[in-house]
DNA sequence: AGCACGCCGACT
DNA sequence: GTCGGCGTGCTC
């Protein structure tokens, strides 16, 4: 008998092989098999099986398997949702395989020190870093966490990594099992669940993450008990590990399944969930985990960026609906507010009706830091506890303005600026792309001198002034849980279950300055998901107060989605539409006939937008023909560096 | 991805 | 005449 196996390396194409003493009845698609190939030995994975009259099609000599696995790693409904995403984002099978198996069948580094913790940035840091070491800075400042494997996916060197966690500057952190309970039960639920949820896409949101929680509880026991698997998926294991700590008070046996718990665990959870309903909380990583019977699907902060990891470029929303459509499973879009492309979609989901909240919405005028900083503070004085959002957390000094607020961006990248001295002047540079601007002592906005500080006022900063100029505590939010005054950089995928008396924003306005289309998006998440987090009072210092007034004073406070998606629809943003983005980088030459394969392809509409340098290219394509762009791949992979996005989600 | 094959320039 | 550069093609 013969089967088509998926290998580790960057082509579209499975391989053939042989194996023995199986016939076409046992279940050999989704098991791991070891294979030579070339001069090598692969584990790869059966996603076909041949029938033995079929190999005449087949040309060269076919070699047998050198082993097989006595278990499936998964069964044939996650490897079509595997072959699906494969063809859909035009990547790799067998990369899209590795990616969703546990790291213990990958068979290396497993002995590794930094295996199974997951790192993150410390606070402010102020030190000479070298190129690399600033690029891993950036990169965990860009995505809050990662495990070591993300790390060195990303091309990050084990000892930048190493003398960075010495320097005190990366945090490792293992998983703890820790439990906490909560001390108000759910207030009633204002949820109305049917008997049972039937099959399909649901969006739950505009509870606070409390009452979210308990209705999600309330669906993994129905779900439970009736037999059947429950998944609920997190963007981090932060994150999963605060929802762990409060469910496993009220539901026994809840497994684990993220990069952050040892490769021999990863198995063990793999192959129990495989045996009986279980109830799992999971990473991304987790989600073609083949739990028996999996029956309920949820994605907790669906619009995460952590959904689109870099490589394989596909989104964890897509796969959820391929669940729901490979296994029936009811699959739940939960947030506090959703994103603007589950917006787009709420019409063909069922929603789980939100909660009427009445909770009023001070602005208050931003008349600089020291200012905002009084008004904090007499907040505070007259409040049981507060948690205050500042919007940003600092590493390195940019420059704003004092006065007006206002803060330099990159044009390109839409990056806050750093200070910089070149040849011992002060410029501005863009931690991204390099490229430096001019200084100026003059703000640029409002024009006023000596107004400009380099520094921000980022959660660092504000924790910092707080601790200096009071007497009460204070401290960060995922810090000691008993301090009266709490600081966050940005509670958007933080999930937070206690109360506060007030909820502080300040100043979001930067998030809306920046020159791109989805400034706009970016600022309503920002000012509308603090308000559905438990408290009293909710103020927002801000200049921008039409907008935030508009926003509240409409009925459906999502109709800001409706004004925005026709935006989008005028001047053709994704998610209206959708395009293919090419990345290469490579020499001139490569480029110039990448340019010319393309060009010969796509007509010059279909070509949305077009850059080319003497090392990199980028085109945006205005097409539903994905085949061109896996010819390219085909044919220039290994001239360079290339990547392929399907529906990226900035253009 | 990696590795071999093969076609051109630089060398003892 | 040979060594080694890297462009091209293939791996079951």
């Amino acid at each position: 008998m013969y089967v088509k196996v998926a290998l580790p390396i960057s082509v579209y194409q499975t391989f053939l092989y042989r194996v023995s003493g199986y016939t076409s009845k046992d279940s050999l698609v989704g098991k791991r098999v070891l294979v030579p190939f070339r001069d090598k030995k692969y584990y790869g994975f059966i996603v076909d099986i041949i029938n033995e009259d079929q190999n005449k099609l087949n040309t060269g000599v076919i070699k047998d398997i050198l082993y097989i696995d006595n278990f499936n790693t998964f069964t044939e409904k996650e490897i079509d949702i595997i072959k699906e995403i494969s063809e859909y984002y035009l990547y790799p099978i067998g990369i899209t395989v590795y990616y969703f198996i546990p790291n213990y069948l990958k068979g290396k580094n497993l002995d590794d020190e930094f295996v199974s913790k997951v790192f993150r940035l410390n606070q402010d840091v102020r030190l000479k870093l070298s190129k690399a070491q600033q690029r891993l800075v950036e990169f965990l400042s860009e995505t809050g966490e990662a495990t070591y494997f993300q790390i060195l996916d990303a091309g990050f060197a084990k000892n930048t990594l190493r003398s960075l966690i010495r320097q005190g500057i990366v945090q490792e952190n293992t998983f703890l099992e820790r439990q906490i309970k909560l001390k108000q039960p759910a207030e009633g639920m204002q949820v109305e669940l049917k008997a049972s949820l039937k099959e399909g896409l649901y969006s739950l949101w505009g509870l606070s993450d409390r009452d979210r929680l308990f209705t999600h509880l309330e669906l993994i026991k129905k779900y439970y008990r009736e037999g059947s698997s429950v998944l609920i998926v997190f963007p981090s294991v932060t994150t999963l590990n605060s929802y762990y700590q409060t469910i496993s008070n009220y539901i026994k046996d809840v497994k684990v399944y993220h990069d952050g718990i040892s490769p021999k665990k990863q198995l063990d959870v793999w192959k129990e969930v495989q045996k009986g309903p279980s109830v799992i909380l999971g990473t991304i990583s987790s989600l073609l985990i083949p739990a028996k019977n999996l029956k309920l699907l949820i994605v907790e902060f669906e619009h995460s960026d952590s959904y689109k990891p870099i490589s394989p470029k596909f989104d964890a929303n897509r796969v959820a609906y391929l669940l729901s459509k490979y296994k029936s499973t009811t699959t739940i879009y939960s947030n506090r507010i959703p994103s603007l492309g589950s917006f787009l979609l709420l019409e063909s989901r069922n929603i789980v009706k939100p909660k009427k909240y009445r909770k009023s919405v001070e602005v208050k005028r931003f008349e600089g830091y020291q200012k905002s900083l009084k008004f904090i503070e007499s907040i505070i004085k007259r409040s049981e506890s507060v948690l205050i959002i500042a919007n940003r957390s600092y590493y390195a000094s940019f420059v704003h303005c004092e006065r007006c607020g206002f803060e330099w961006f990159c044009q390109k990248c839409n990056v806050l600026l750093r200070t910089t001295l070149e040849d011992e002047r002060k410029a501005l540079k863009c931690p991204k792309c390099h490229k430096t601007y001019p200084y100026s002592k003059s703000c640029p906005d409002c024009g006023h001198t000596g107004s400009l500080k380099e520094e921000g006022f980022g959660r660092d900063k504000v924790l910092k002034s707080l601790k200096d100029t009071m007497f009460y505590q204070v401290s960060l939010l995922e810090d000691e849980s008993k301090i009266k005054v709490k600081v966050a950089s940005s509670v958007d995928e933080k999930l937070l279950f206690g109360k506060f008396d007030t909820v502080i924003n300040l100043y979001p306005d930067f998030l809306k300055n920046v020159e791109s289309y989805t400034a706009s998006e970016k600022f309503f998440r920002a000012v509308v998901s603090p308000y559905f987090i438990d408290s009293n009072r909710y103020v927002i210092i801000s200049n921008m107060n039409d907008e935030i007034y508009k926003i509240f004073s409409n009925k459906d406070i999502l109709s800001f989605y409706r004004q925005e998606l026709e935006y989008r629809r005028k001047y053709e943003y994704p998610p209206i539409k959708n395009y293919l983005k090419l990345e290469v980088w490579s020499k001139h030459k490569v480029l110039t006939d990448i340019d010319i394969f393309l060009r010969n392809y796509y007509s010059e509409e279909e070509i949305y937008f077009r850059f080319i340098s003497d090392s990199y290219a980028k085109y945006i394509i205005d097409s539903k023909d994905k085949e061109p762009l896996r010819a390219v791949f085909e044919k220039f992979t290994g001239k360079g560096k290339l990547s392929i996005e399907v529906n990226p989600k900035s253009i």
